[in-house]
DNA sequence: CGACCTATGGCACTGAGTGTCAATGACTGC
DNA sequence: GCAGTCATTGACACTCAGTGCCATAGGTCG
């Protein structure tokens, strides 16, 4: 019904100024040339989206929820770099799909790490991101999230490991080794996650 | 001669600002009500500060710059670790110092984390800091900074540790266990610091 | 058919940020 | 002391992002 008209509109939104910005760079694409390639008023456009950059960065808060709804779900015996691991894949996975979803998602990353502006957007969702995994970090430990450092800081190098695959797709010219940069990542920072947790407290959740 | 006025206007607008903003929150002080308590106009403004997060985050470009040097200048017999704790430990000694020198940076650092606006603009400076480290660890132990991941990482779990204890530090009641928090963070980052460069190239540099 | 309800568009307004120009003021050579 | 030069400043006008308000079109339910 309605609740349909609303999602065309808005992903008819996000196509043209995609288009546009992609095409034409963040700066100079102005709303209304946007609107104006959507085909809708200017007002219109902050009724669906709250700033120029949420346009970009949307979708991004779905996905934060997706990741920690991974990590959840994920089983209590798994150490943390393992259960992190596939929490933080569930974005990538999408990127690993069909190859143009794949080069229209590496346009977007491409987009968000050379504009300063979307940039700065992408990491305040990060932040987010790590907020709500510490939180489901602390549970799976038995941990206190507000005097022990620990679950923060394992998100964040989860996030961290996240941004290095991203950097280095962005430049990669060949296709999918996100799987093999990922685990690369990830065995990296595994040695912090999986010692600092047991150091404090065995693993004793449920 | 010219050089010291413009600091002292650069100044003056600063801590207006600062007071200002501290005071009644970031969203609500227009520039405006800045450039009227510091008399000068709002065209003056922005020949001293590119934009009003610019006012508050300025300095922090700088202490990067410091951050770096101190990494540089670390002996390259040291781990990573301690290394880096050391280079991070720059900027948080100038907040150990003189109490009310402290109670000032504490001011800003909460202005900092609970202004979104202005936390981003923070990240985006920290990824500024952060390419700096990673340079300066890539040419220390002679790796590749493109395509190795561990100098990116690396840093990257530095200034997590270093967010973590501005974090702790914000709300902390009590003074300066700054030098226990930063050594706490940095323990737990640690394993993943020393392990993952050590698994791959002896260290060799000079 | 009339009473809603929602999505939209139009308009006006505030605030950030930029370009341009004229005036002020200090410093220099004559 | 005086004229020329350079930098700093203030004033004005302008673009663009974002918000509030109100009127209107289209669809639904009684």
């Amino acid at each position: 019904m309605a609740e349909r008209k609303r999602r065309l509109v808005a992903d008819e939104l996000r196509d043209a100024a995609l288009m546009l910005l992609a095409d034409r760079g963040f700066d100079v694409v102005t709303i209304d040339d946007m609107v104006a390639a959507a085909g809708v008023s200017r007002r219109t456009f902050f009724r669906y989206y709250a700033s120029k950059e949420d346009v970009v960065v949307r979708f991004l808060a779905d996905m934060g929820a997706d990741v920690v709804a991974e990590l959840a779900a994920r089983p209590g015996s798994e150490p943390p770099s393992v259960a992190l691991r596939h929490a933080v894949w569930v974005p990538l996975a999408s990127c690993t799909g069909h190859p143009d979803h794949a080069e229209r998602a590496r346009v977007v990353v491409r987009l968000i790490l050379d504009t300063p502006a979307l940039h700065a957007r992408w990491l305040e969702r990060q932040i987010q991101w790590r907020a709500g995994l510490a939180a489901e970090l602390a549970a799976r430990h038995g941990l206190d999230p507000d005097t022990d450092p620990y679950p923060r800081l394992a998100a964040g190098m989860a996030l961290l490991a996240f941004d290095t695959v991203l950097q280095q797709w962005r430049a990669g010219d060949d296709e999918q080794r996100l799987a093999e940069l990922t685990d690369r990542a990830f065995a990296m920072v595994a040695p912090a996650l999986d010692a600092s947790h047991g150091a404090h407290e065995p693993d004793r959740r449920r």
